[in-house]
DNA sequence: CAGCATCCGCAGCGATACTG
DNA sequence: CAGTATCGCTGCGGATGCTG
């Protein structure tokens, strides 16, 4: 049964069509690392680069760099550089990161819980 | 200013932690073709393999494919395959497909609605 | 501590051709 | 129509070494 489709009004007869601005924007925000940066900003609690290596675990300090230059660029992200030695610096969501790090949340939430079975159905195929 | 956040209950100190089943999940999920094949099929109504591959501009024979296999074995799409020639093949999702492609939905808007300014502050750095 | 520059391997992807 | 099979490349991303 057919329901009713916000997205719809967007994009009547494709989902999101090829080289629409928001294609680039999906795969910054979706991308693997651009995802957990996010949702370790998600709390609003400034992090340090170090800290968010941390976080996000896997990731290579390259990526963690080009994520962050991205998010950054994208306004989803501060970075605030004191000028000290040793030099100190934070990372922290702009109000356009909170809201989509809101939207996020719920999302991950429900992959967290379902990830078992989901997983367990995989590999049953 | 921190937020109570859910997400930490199952990751106090982490985001996702390497390894875990999500990150398995998140990674089929939020691909790019992953992500607008439940996109497309997210209104409820079956489409067949040729309308998907219009629906999600720009997706190979061979990604398309990947990506419906990936689906199917985690359960969110269901394949029905009717024995007739020509061929006709249906993908719909599963009850599971469309929680997620309801908390998938509001997401999407805000990407949509927000992404002019966003590439906009992008373009601006 | 917080990065940037560089090299490089390989898996992921696209393009093409073929099939039930 | 709805795929599979194969090939060739490229660009993502890891590893390493260096700097303010």
């Amino acid at each position: 049964m057919a329901v009713s489709n916000p997205l719809r009004t967007f994009f009547p007869d494709r989902v999101f069509a090829a080289g629409c601005p928001s294609r680039t924007v999906l795969d910054h925000v979706m991308s693997k690392w651009g995802l957990l940066v996010l949702l370790a900003l998600g709390d609003g609690e400034p992090l340090r680069w170090s800290e968010l290596r941390r976080r996000a675990e896997g990731v290579s300090e390259k990526m963690l760099a080009q994520t962050l230059r991205t998010l950054v660029a994208d306004g989803f992200v501060v970075r605030d550089a004191r000028p000290v030695v040793p030099p100190h610096v934070e990372y922290s969501l702009t109000p356009r990161g909170l809201e989509l790090a809101a939207l996020l949340n719920p999302l991950m939430v429900w992959v967290v819980e379902n990830a078992p079975d989901i997983l367990e159905d995989a590999a049953a195929s």
